[in-house]
RNA sequence: GGGGCCGUAGCUCAGUUUGGUUAGAGCACUCGACUGUCACUCGAGAGGUCGCGGGUUCGAGCCCCGUCGGCCCCGCCA
């Protein structure tokens, strides 16, 4: 670690003065963090990138003139400083700070910029809140000068030199791909970019390099990664932006195995640059498993409360509403929730409504107190249900009768839920999971057509293609998912490398072939030219330095991140362009009339 | 596209429930005092289009309608 900061302006950094540099005299730059005028000795904290050190300005040893100055400087001003390092005797000596053994006694000072008040504070007073992040945002340099907004990019920082190191020393070639893309037609909506030459014509920026990275395997290039951002024009969250960077990884000659190894691999050396240990190997799940046993198909391993199918114990019972449910073909299936008999009827009211939130007609609850079952659909229910449902003494069961679709996300809702307020939820917890053997194809419920579940250049496990013409929404896809506490951090697959089974893909996806030669032709150009077996992953970038970096939004870890209504608050954008640009561009903006 | 929350001094917030005197506090700012503070302390001062527009009312920060901006969520994100 580099640790020389000279220059021909200063001789350390400011938070880097400790007790071994007792009588050195130093030249500090910095910024006035705040200022203590005691009425003759005066204090100052300088504050850079590395920290705070305390200057004193002592009318005993210090000209008058200097004093003067010191007691004029305004917080923010940027000053150089020299002076003598000096011990602080014991009872002087601040143990919050890392400069805190000693202080500089200045004998010279320069105001370099003076500062206007900020229009954000710096230097908050404990306790109190963060301003707005409107404001924080309309003034970033101010808000990036914290040292939390500081931290985050020094760590997103490491993390991509970690990156590149990591998969360059296995051979991965970082190469650029185009921002001024071809518009996909599929999937996220574009951010269009006129072109001026080509009258009527657009770029579009990437969602992804997608098909650039497969055509630079067909080429050859075996091993391929970037740190490449991302483009797409969807509505915001906040673990959502519309440029976003992603850790963009293709490799030749590989399989599903090989990518999951790789990917343990960097995953384990981000986390261990952030100060954290992660197993040498992930857990897997399939995804049939995840969703049956969690409803998601990313599922937060830190707590237990597994979904179980309980349609015996309500099959040939009175109770209406698992009776219907039942004989359309639906599943009765919950959660058991040890000590749940403890939640208020308010709290499990709430956690309804969440379930209701999610699509589900209700929750049957049902309670084990001191051996006895309570609930609407007690009464329905013989003796010895408790132990067939796993209620043990204060336990609380909630379940959903209802068919896998809609059960799914309101279990789900009801596992997080639950798992919040019972306080299961441990931030300090890591549970990585892979979640493998993704469906190829979604089918839309009301069309009934087919679409891809990851993207249409995914290959369908080998052993399922057989079922591709008779029953496609049962094949298998090489596709896999990396979750960490029931967040995305990446996914990828192994693509397609044979034209021809590209081509029924697209035909499966109704997609005919002027059309795909139209939108995908060059990939099948370049698959019909000799394309090795390849695959791969993206990991979102932003939301693991997000998350390594304890950070509650995206636009913590981005040094100048949009609003939710995509909107840059600091430079303005986007804006309105004069109209002769737009001429030149061949674009009308038409309004709706009011 | 839909739902929820928020908007009062440069900043953080009270005040809106029940409309009623001159809209308050802390920090920051200005001035003054103070020689070991580190959120220094003490005194004084200045600082307001209560987001904006319209309405109801004798009277609106407070009630109603609209609108702008921010945040969170649903839809969306192959």
């Amino acid at each position: 670690m580099h640790t020389d900061f000279s220059t021909t302006l200063r001789t350390h950094r400011c938070g880097a003065l400790r007790a071994e540099h007792a009588g050195q005299r130093v030249r500090l730059g910095g910024w006035v963090h705040r200022a203590r005028n005691l009425g003759g000795l005066l204090f100052v904290d300088l504050r850079d990138l590395s920290g705070l050190v305390q200057v004193s300005f002592d009318p005993q040893r210090t000209p008058r003139e200097l004093c003067d100055l010191a007691a004029s400087l305004g917080n923010e001003t940027v000053v150089l400083v020299e002076g003598t390092v000096v011990l602080r005797p014991d009872a002087m000596q601040n143990a919050e700070l890392g400069t805190g053994q000693v202080e500089v006694h200045a004998s010279g000072l320069r105001i370099v910029s003076p500062a206007a008040v900020p229009a954000i504070p710096v230097a908050r007073a404990k306790g109190e809140n963060l301003p707005a992040e409107d404001l924080r945002l309309r003034h970033r340099y101010l808000d990036l000068r914290r040292t939390e907004l500081q931290a985050n990019l020094v760590l997103r920082h490491r993390l991509m030199q970690v990156t590149r190191r990591h998969l360059s020393e296995r051979g991965f070639l970082e190469i650029e791909t185009p921002i001024l893309t071809k518009p996909t037609p599929e999937g996220a909506r574009d951010y269009l970019v006129p072109s001026r030459v080509h009258e009527g014509e657009f770029y579009a920026l990437p969602q992804s390099p997608q098909l650039y990275k497969q055509l630079l395997m067909v080429a050859g290039l075996d091993r391929y990664f970037q740190i490449a951002r991302c483009f797409r024009d969807e509505d915001l969250r906040a673990d959502r932006q519309p440029e976003f960077t992603q850790i963009d990884i293709e490799a030749s000659f590989i399989g599903v195995e090989d990518v999951i190894a790789l990917t343990e691999g960097l995953v384990g050396a981000l986390w261990r640059e952030a100060g954290f240990t992660t197993p040498a190997q992930f857990p897997r799940m399939t995804y049939a498993d995840a969703m049956e046993r969690y409803g998601c198909d990313r599922p937060d391993l830190r707590y237990g409360l597994e979904i179980r199918e309980v349609s015996d114990v309500f099959r040939d019972t009175e109770f209406g509403i698992a009776r219907t449910v039942l004989a359309q073909g639906g599943r009765v299936r919950g959660i058991a929730i040890p000590g749940g008999a403890a939640l208020s009827r308010k709290q499990v009211d709430e956690i309804e409504a969440a379930a209701k939130s999610a699509g589900a007609a209700g929750l049957v609850r049902l309670k084990n107190n001191g051996g006895q079952l309570e609930g609407p659909a007690a009464k329905f229910l013989g003796e010895g249900t408790a132990a067939r449902l796993g209620l043990e003494d204060g336990a609380l069961g909630l379940y959903v009768a209802a068919g896998d679709r809609v059960a799914n996300p309101a279990l789900d809702r009801v596992r997080q839920d639950v798992a919040r307020r019972l306080g299961l939820v441990s931030e300090s917890d890591h549970a990585f999971l892979w979640v493998t053997d993704f469906p190829l194809f979604d089918r839309d419920p009301e069309t009934g057509a087919l679409a891809s579940v990851h993207h249409p250049f995914t290959s369908p496990r080998a052993d399922d293609i057989p079922l591709l013409d008779t029953a496609p929404e049962r094949v298998r896809a090489n596709a896999y998912d990396v979750v960490f506490n029931g967040t995305e951090l990446g996914g990828g697959s192994i693509r397609i490398a044979d034209p021809a089974l590209q081509s029924r893909m697209f035909g499966l996806l109704g997609i005919d072939e002027a059309t795909a030669q139209a939108r995908f032709g060059f990939l099948l150009e370049g698959l019909r030219a000799g394309a090795p077996p390849h695959g791969g992953i993206a990991l979102g970038f932003d939301r693991i330095a997000m998350m390594l970096a304890g950070a509650d939004s995206l636009r913590d870890v981005i040094a100048f991140p949009k609003t939710t209504a995509a909107r840059a608050l600091f430079e303005g954008a986007p804006s309105p362009v004069p109209p002769d640009d737009l001429r030149d561009l061949h674009i009308t903006v038409t309004r709706p009339s009011a």
